[in-house]
DNA sequence: GCAAGCGATGGCAGCGCTACCATGCGGCAC
DNA sequence: GTGCCGCATGGTAGCGCTGCCATCGCTTGC
């Protein structure tokens, strides 16, 4: 049984006239073609395109010009395999809406400029489940490293971080516990700060408003919550979110997205919202720290609206120091969080370590800080 | 980190005692080993992920049991190399700092949610030259698909992406003539109709405000020139920009980030400069049309501040729609522009042209609304 | 009863690159 | 001269997957 469809005898002459192209390959020039047109082997046009320095410079002026004229395109997922190292950084981050992770991402992109790395985003949507998912999907492209948000990863999350064989940065939050490094802030100091700066100015009767939750939510909520039992106005420290004021329905109109609105549910009008609610059921309330900036401008509009002096009547502090907040009128006090110095770190580190060199800090605390304005000047 | 990821994972008894591993491989099972496990062929195994129906049941579940058993995690660059396709997307926004873009993105990330597939972001910062080194980049990668902002892409971008095999979608202006498919509106309707609202409502003396032109924002501007000619109100129009007002030193301070600070220079803050500057040289202007909506933002609390009615005394309309406007006090005009839509259409045709399905319209004109609100109700 | 058709399965040969050696060569110590 | 080191270069053998057929058993049509 002679099943041998290829004859040995002189099939050498490829016809070009029978079936049109056989071969796999979309016809773009590889780096054989390369290596061919510049009289050298593979191996060395690789090295040229990667480590310049170890080829010598006849060569290399051969290599640079075969590869202008053929136009060469090196593949890139030919190269992972190879080298079962790709260059893309994969990026986790809780939403696409909220203006703090654009900056993030901000950073992480100027960062990464200029570099052969390839940003990979994925949006998690505050679920760590969801989390967990992506994390499997990003390894499969045996990424050069990893960003995620915050710190409260599945434990499956955190096994498969640390089994990954490349530099993880966790980002946002802090913890003395890292995968591997950590850079941010902590949020239960900013809540205590800026809830400490409100009791300086003299306000006594503080709500903290916010929409959804998230941990780190939650840890400017403690902060708060420390601040006032220290200066023993425990009485008083209430907090707000929209679960208090019957919002589901509001929110389920929102819908345009398929996402739960609950978890982007921070808006001016939430704000505005809000605040008549506290107007209506705790009208002594003579200042409110919002847990973003948004929910601080609607208050604001909400004041406006009412004829309620700010910063007399009532003050107003947001989180995030987004850009309208010092121009609002009266400029709105918040606190400073450094967002866009968070992503451009962490992609900074990464790239540090994937040129070798060790890490420096594995907690880098980066702080905040509290910007007290007019909304607040009593 | 873990640099030995489980060697010995004894249940698998590959001997330990042989060549001290040669192989390149990481250790990780790979198809074959589910294949083994199975007693199946390896492409067997290949088909029952991709396409499960062409497997047997019997054969189906013995692989997903093999799959669960050794962990196996596919290798997307393997993959993609064998198949001269991988599943990522890439997208190149102009900025990732405006809300605009974000919304476009969540639309992307919301409409590919439980696909295959990957998006590969790239911030090209209005910059054509930029543009086309990116589009090289992504190329490399065999991307799936790709997404791009606006239509004045350079020569060779075009010619890269007409030879691209693969959908590719330009999204967030009009054209007759894309690439290939195109989803949009057109931001000089979008203009014009704005102006003849402003008209309409009795307001005469219109300028028009902008930070950064960028070739859409130019296009807004054409639409308010011909309103105003067609009301023959061709004297009063104006349009003012951060150069008309010396800002260029105050840009230069933001700084923070490498990016030319002019591009991103649409704030509040802006809006209030440029708003000072108007009533300063053109005391007589009853209306002004903002370019964004953070502009109308600060032209509003400039307003305020100086004690201005709105909308008597000045009428003022954005361009957008994010939540703030309709929050605001008074309610802020503005033009609706449906961001989330866009992103998502243009995952969803991609997605569509990647199942085989023909594409339906090339040009998708998702237009636009004019949202009239109080501060133009005169 | 047999050719043809069909669905399920597997073998083989790449995809384009890089890791791992081997090779060749000039220079230097002895 | 001999041996050895270091450097530039190349050959070979994969990396893990999928495209392209071949195969096999069973059904269908006449």
């Amino acid at each position: 049984m002679v099943d041998e469809p290829h004859t040995q005898s002189g099939d050498l002459t490829i016809s070009d006239h029978d079936a049109p192209r056989k071969s796999r390959s979309d016809g773009r020039p590889t780096i054989a073609d390369v290596a061919a047109r510049a009289g050298v082997g593979a191996i060395t046009v690789s090295r040229a395109l990667r480590n310049p320095q170890l080829v010598s410079d006849i060569l290399r002026s051969k290599i640079d010009e075969a590869v202008r004229a053929l136009n060469y395109v090196p593949n890139l997922n030919a190269s992972a395999l190879a080298s079962s190292r790709s260059d893309v950084v994969g990026v986790l981050l809780p939403s696409l809406t909220h203006t703090v992770f654009t900056d993030v991402l901000r950073g992480i992109y100027d960062g990464g400029d200029g570099t052969k790395l390839h940003i990979q985003l994925a949006n998690m949507r505050y679920n760590a489940i969801e989390e967990e998912r992506l994390i499997t999907q990003f390894l499969r492209h045996k990424p050069a490293g990893m960003i995620v948000s915050g710190i409260e990863q599945t434990a499956k999350s955190r096994r498969m971080l640390e089994m990954f064989d490349g530099p993880v940065v966790q980002i946002m939050d802090l913890t003395c516990d890292p995968i591997d490094q950590v850079i941010g802030f902590s949020h239960e100091a900013a809540g205590r700060r800026m809830t400490e700066h409100l009791i300086a100015q003299g306000y006594r009767r503080i709500a903290f408003l916010s929409g959804w939750l998230s941990e780190r939510s939650n840890g400017r909520l403690r902060g708060f919550r420390h601040a006032m039992a220290a200066a023993d106005l425990d009485a008083s420290a209430k907090a707000y979110s929209i679960l208090d004021v019957g919002m589901e329905a509001a929110m389920r109109d929102l819908g345009q997205s398929p996402t739960p609105p609950m978890l982007e549910y921070a808006t001016p009008d939430t704000g505005r919202v809000l605040f008549r609610h506290i107007r209506e059921h705790a009208p002594k309330v003579d200042a409110v720290f919002c847990n973003n900036d948004a929910l601080a401008l609607g208050v604001l509009f909400e004041c406006l609206h009412q004829g309620i002096r700010v910063p007399e009547d009532i003050g107003i502090a947001g989180f995030n120091d987004l850009d309208f907040m010092a121009a609002a009128e009266p400029a709105l006090s918040t606190v400073r969080t450094h967002r866009y110095r968070i992503g451009h770190a962490a992609i900074t580190t990464i790239r540090e370590r994937l040129n070798g060199e060790t890490p420096g800090v594995r907690i880098d605390d980066v702080g905040c800080e509290i910007m007290a304005r007019r909304s607040t000047e009593r």
